[in-house]
Formats: C-alpha cells, structure tokens, sequence
DNA sequence: CGATGTATTGATGTGGATCAAAATAAGTGG
DNA sequence: CCACTTATTTTGATCCACATCAATACATCG
C-alpha cells in the first residue's frame, strides 16, 4: 500500500507459491508458451474458460462490454498474474471479461484438461488460485468503495497510483506509465474529458507531465492526497 | 438469472460439493455450531482470518465500512452461504468485510487449525473455496457494471430482484423481502432517499407494497425493466 | 406516552457527464 | 518530405440525475 514497488514480482508469486522445485517444473511442463503480438484478443467475456495464463512478459488488458456498448477496464496485468481462474475448477464456467494484450508479451498457457490432472497431482494450485481470486475480491471492494465514497480526483489518483506502482517504469525524472486517457478514466470510473482536464491540472501544478499514451508521474507523493 | 429462486438452496452446494457423504460427515465433524443471536457481530474488516464459517439459518449482513463513516453493504448472505473464505489459506489474510447476523440464526465454524488439516484430507475444499471467490467476484463485477452504466432506478430494482430471489419468502400475494430502505440504498448504490421515492413510485404503479422493515414484489416481472 | 429509529416529502444544489468542435499528434503511403 | 487519414486529446458550454439538506410524519416499543 505505502511504496511503489517498481521491482519486477517474481513470477511465481502467484500460481507458483510454496510449490517444490520438482513439482514447478511438473507444472510448467504441462503448458505451453504463447507469444504475444499487440491488440491480441486471449479469450471474450462469456466463451467458455478453457484456459489458464500465466503472464510473463507484456501487458495484457482485462476489460469487460457493457450492454451499453461502453467498455469496462477491471485492470491491466502485468508479468506474474494469472487469469482465467475458472479453467481449474471441474465444472464448466465462463470468462467473467475479455483478456487482449495491450502489446507484445509471452503468456504460459495450461487447457482445463492438463489442469484437472495437475491439480489433483498438486493441491496447492486450487490454494494459490484461492488465494488469488480472493486478491481480486479485495481489488473490487476497494474499487467500489472509491466509487461510492471519493471524488473523481481521488479515483482517478488512486488508479494512476497503483497503475505507477504496477506497470510504471522508473525514469530519472520520475516513474512513467504507458497508459491512455480513455483507459485511464475507465480504471478511475470517471469520463475521458474529467481525466484529461484533471491530467493538465496536475501538470500545471508540476506532479506530472503527459504525452501522447504516456503519463511521467514526477512527484508520486504529491499524488496522494487522501 | 431468468426467475425467482426461492426455493431453499441445498446446504451442501457450495463448501461441500462433489464431496462423498464420508468425507462430508468428517468435515462438519470438524466444525462446531454456533448459534447467531440478532445483530450479532461475526468479525470485522481487518481481523485476522481465523474462522470459515457456513451460514445454516438466519441471514447475515456483510459489509464495510467506509473511512468517509459510511457503511457500504456488500451483500446479504443466506443459508448455504460460505464467508471468511481466507481462512482456508495457509498465509494469513485479513477479512476484508464485516459480518453481522441481521436476525437469530446458526452458524458452522471452522478455525484456521481445522481447516488446514481438512483441506489436506480433501483437497476438493480448495475447489469449492475457488468457485465461491469466483462467484463473488463475478457478482462484484456485475455490480459495478450497473453502477457505472445504469440507471438507479435500474440498480434499485436490481437489487431488489436478487434480494426477492435469495432472502424473499413467498405468500399469497407475491414475494415478501424483509429488507429496510437503508440496507436497500446500500445493496444498490443509491441514497436512502432515492429509494424512498422509487418504492413510492413503484408502489403508485401497484409493482410492491411497502411497510416498515419490508417490502412485498406483488409483480415480479414488472420490476424487471431492462 | 415519550422516546427512538425509520420513512417520507419538498426544496435546493452540484459534480461531473455529455455534447460539439477544434487542435494536436502519429501514422501511411506516394 | 508532404498531403492525407486516423487516433487521441483538449476546451468550453450546457445540462441533469441524483445527492444533500431540512423538516415532518409515522411506527414501534419499553
């Protein structure tokens, strides 16, 4: 919560914890490595989750459609998260948003067929998995608490902040992220034109400077105001 | 999703599916009974996950407070529901949530302790505990697609249709929710006042009736206007 | 019957969305 | 290198759904 991290999370952080050397190597020898090109579409909202990732290299986009046409940010993953949850359990579910990656990347790759096996081989990973839809629960708690409770300024601090914290690179003049306006108001809950006025705002009060896709955060604790 | 439930879901749905009736009768046995009193608090947001607990009879309040003071209502739990779901986690985590007991009821509990042994035994708890977090999730996912894209007419009557679905109790003349407009503006996203005037309104239109504490779905499919 | 929690009702205000239009930047191909 | 297209961002004007506030009414209960 305090810091930005900026150091790269160990990948197996997440589906990978507490497992033996041995077994990883079980693990990751039932999947397969994909290469990822930009704008790549992973799998959509409703198709049936026959696949876990396990992202390595890249960004990749988790949004979601609304009936209204209006597309729906939850998140950007980064190297070390893993998504398509549903493909461990043995009853069939469906992909809860769509994955595309935002550029090129590398993902691991298991079908629910190699995972069934796997998971009854090493229990842990239905724990690890546990453990990380839980982290997604707490994610949208706090999510929608901003929403109900904190102006548009706020969210839209806190999304940038955490964005810098996960996806930023550090710069010598600060932390820079690759992000757009739209998806920025998308993962605020705020609109486009809100991001853009509040972005010249805080650049003329010097916390950060902008271009085209890209946001230098020169001044993370000037950011934080709640 | 298309229509009313209101049946009395099977207590072995969600902890304790797929699991043999030996396994099962070894899992409760490692559980102890509680019996919930009115408004009695289970735990906090924050504590230390060190209770998994199986909702029998009653209902029971999950929420969190806000730091603007301001209670935000996460959902409404019912029999067969299972919550501190952190505890079957090695690693301790914190409940993100509180939960309190709207009205008398039981509860099973498991510690931490037990439930460690239990998931080595029968690993298909981790699943279980796996398909709860994911509903969870998809459920917050949903709500705050409506709370970014709909109306609050529409998430009112939202949310008073999942209510008269999970907690509503049938009678002669419709679907009885015992639910107070506080909980209701919480559960939507609404103010109280809203929804005052909303059930008012719906009430004009012969949709519900409305008194202290409850309000009566005389017609179901009307409310249901998306 | 006070007393306390809950619900109603009307009046008022506003944060931020929406709309329209232009400006700027980044390709793309000749 | 320029003309042309397309994506992104900016800026100002306008608007409105809903929250907020203030006051009152209604239930319920000890």
């Amino acid at each position: 919560m305090a810091s930005n991290r900026l150091s790269p999370r160990d990948l197996t952080d997440h589906l990978l914890a507490g497992i033996s050397p041995g077994a990883r190597q079980d693990i990751v020898a039932g999947s397969c490595q994909r290469t990822l090109r930009a704008a790549q579409v992973l799998f959509r909202t409703g198709e049936a989750a026959e696949q876990l990732f396990l992202l390595r290299k890249g960004r990749v986009q988790f949004s979601r459609l609304a009936r209204t046409g209006r597309q729906i940010v939850m998140g950007i993953l980064v190297p070390g998260d893993v998504f398509g949850l549903g493909t461990i359990l043995a009853q069939h579910v469906h992909y809860i948003g769509t994955a595309e990656s935002l550029e090129s990347g590398e993902v691991l790759v298991w079908t629910r067929e190699t995972m069934q096996a796997l998971t009854g081989r090493h229990p842990q990973l239905s724990e690890n998995a546990l453990r990380v839809a839980l982290h997604y629960v707490a994610v949208f708690a706090e999510r929608h608490e901003s929403l109900v409770t904190v102006s548009a300024e706020q969210r839209l601090c806190r999304a940038l902040t955490r964005l810098g914290d996960s996806t930023g690179t550090r710069t010598r003049s600060g932390i820079e992220v690759r992000i757009k306006n739209e998806q920025l108001a998308s993962l605020a809950d705020v609109s486009p034109f809100t991001v853009s006025r509040l972005l010249k705002r805080w650049e003329r009060h010097g916390v950060i400077t902008k271009s085209r896709g890209i946001v230098h955060i020169v001044c993370p604790e000037k950011l934080l105001l709640d």
